[in-house]
DNA sequence: ATTCGTGCAAATGCTTTGCACCCAC
DNA sequence: GTGGGTGCAAAGCATTTGCACGAAT
């Protein structure tokens, strides 16, 4: 299943002369299962769970390290804190749906999209490595919420 | 030209209950004259030219004004600093190619993406306010440079 | 007069880093 | 034994905020 990430990851700890260690892999085990997006605060929260004496640093320095591996992904979704996700090879490249009232994020998959950029790409000859397309608005539970009760609609 | 800009600036002020003021006006001017992306630091040190004694919390408090007016649109382009750009009716909702090399922004346009994400939306029943694009990739320039000179591609 | 604007400096909040000690090979 | 790993606390950095004073209506 996630055997690509396990092999990622083995690679990119020889790649920068690093060691394997308990708290690293620990983090990158429950960070593979994860499906959602979090940030690094969620993280550190779920991982003081397991191993209570776990650092905070250790939880910025393994996300960096998995970012630079391109195993995680960062996403800003308009906000100061980053939102971190898995880039796995099994699942599709996809963009987000931002709900600017509730902060739900929904995933999505467009072929329409990524060909136009690939197009758009070749007529700035430029050399497209990856892209991030966030679409903000409200979700279409805010929506019933907002109809049923207009007064509540912002803060 | 910009009196579109000038009139959601005074409805802002005088929705919001404020008054007029020098310094704010005066960052204003120097804004919607600005055709590139700048952030915080750079249109701090451009409004100290202009007035030496300006203080960079002004400058914060203006640029937040005018995001919340829909006059400056903020985008992160993967670093931790934002950038800001004017958002104007005579010009079209455009994204962005980001050189990863040399920082280089380009702007395009393309109605096939617009039009993709209409029909996104609808799909998911998300009422959509607003998008941002962004492509990650390396510029024409830097593709020759590196090129050139395979050695000195990165840092 | 009252209310808002502003510079300054302190506070905040997220993230990184230096250091001493720990562990794996 | 050597070199990386880690917690802790301090440092960094961008941004926000409290406050006293100045400016606009």
């Amino acid at each position: 299943m996630r055997t690509d990430l396990a092999k990622r990851y083995q690679r990119c700890i020889k790649a920068n002369s690093l060691k394997s260690s308990k708290r690293r892999d620990l983090i990158f085990e429950h960070i593979i299962n994860t499906t959602d997006h979090f940030t690094v605060d969620q993280l550190y929260q779920r991982m003081l769970t397991v191993d209570p004496s776990i650092g905070i640093a250790t939880v910025y320095r393994t996300i960096r390290l998995l970012v630079d591996c391109g195993i995680l992904m960062e996403h800003t979704f308009g906000e100061k804190r980053g939102f971190f996700e898995v880039v796995a090879a099994d699942r599709q490249h996809h963009d987000h749906l931002i709900c600017t009232s509730c902060g739900r994020i929904i995933e999505f998959q467009n072929n329409v999209i990524e060909a136009a950029q690939q197009q758009i790409g070749q007529q700035y000859h430029f050399s497209i490595e990856s892209h991030k397309l966030e679409i903000y608005g409200t979700c279409q539970q805010c929506q019933q919420q907002i109809s049923k009760n207009p007064m509540s609609a912002d803060q």
